[in-house]
DNA sequence: GTCTATACCCGGATAGAC
DNA sequence: GTCTATCCGGGTATAGAC
């Protein structure tokens, strides 16, 4: 059975604070055990004293941040609400939300149900449907990688195009 | 002006076709100039007489993909056809795929036009409105990065939300 | 709980000889 | 057009002293 993640210790959490306003600050080249550790005035081997290693810090930097956006959803009933929830959350955290997005979801060392949860909140907000809830989110996350990545065209009306497709899914 | 990508020399397409081969059987830690350059035979440094620098290649990578993505477009002419399409690409070359949509896109690097093309045939695909083509790719990109990432629950069935996404973009 | 020292890996890129 | 030698940077992580 996958056991999972131990909990952490106080100033375990301390590191994890550092490390997040490194991110969000700095971007993911700053998420660096020697970077972490320099911002509090400490060397990076001390680190493994309260982390087992670096994925355990990401993976408490992603749980963190699946309970906030479930927090953020908990106001939106609707997929126009929602949507815009998620945006604002993504535009707000840019550098966090590509860790937490980006690349395969260590599940296991994750803190149990904060994926569901958020997970829960979209397929409700279109109405119960776990495919429509599927589709949806994979538009919105769409949306909002290509725009912090700066993919659209220049002069690309965004709002314009989220509309579009929170119309689509209202209606189909 | 900006000023496009060189030309490129057949030395320095043979070079693009080796690295194109790495990333593909290999992954994203293969495309390196030391890997590159062992592949081919010979030594890094040699790789920047025929390249200006390890973003050149990237482009020229990238480049291609786009022209082979237009190129399977242009049998599709609804929305779930194009879809397939896409879908299919990305599948076949999930680290090509990686590769040319994460992060920021150097457009003055690339071969001129080959973003455009590719877009002009998503905007067709969905009767010529710009922001309904914006909504639409973004689904499909979301769906597609997604499922390369194994991001989605495991078990769940990924035809059916791409229909219904497919089906809210066509009657929406 | 922190330190120093270190081991190990990796990367892009340049100078100058041949 | 290729080479060797080298420079620069980075990273995660461990051992063992204090």
């Amino acid at each position: 059975m996958a056991t999972s993640a131990p909990e952490l210790s106080a100033r375990a959490r301390e590191i994890v604070q550092t490390a997040r306003e490194l991110l969000e600050s700095e971007g993911p080249e700053a998420l660096s055990m020697r970077r972490i550790a320099a911002a509090l005035g400490i060397k990076a081997p001390s680190l493994y004293k309260h982390l087992a290693d670096k994925q355990a810090l990401e993976a408490a930097l992603t749980s963190d941040a699946f309970d906030e956006i479930s927090r953020v959803f908990a106001d939106a009933n609707d997929l126009a609400a929602i949507a815009a929830a998620y945006r604002g959350y993504a535009t707000a955290h840019p550098h966090l939300y590509r860790l937490m997005t980006a690349g395969p979801l260590d599940r296991e060392r994750l803190e149990p149900g904060v994926e569901d949860r958020a997970g829960a909140a979209i397929v409700a907000a279109v109405g119960g449907d776990e495919q429509r809830a599927r589709a949806a989110w994979a538009f919105a996350h769409g949306m909002t990688i290509l725009e912090l990545d700066g993919r659209f065209p220049p002069g690309a009306d965004l709002d314009a195009a989220w509309a579009a497709g929170i119309a689509a899914f209202d209606s189909g």
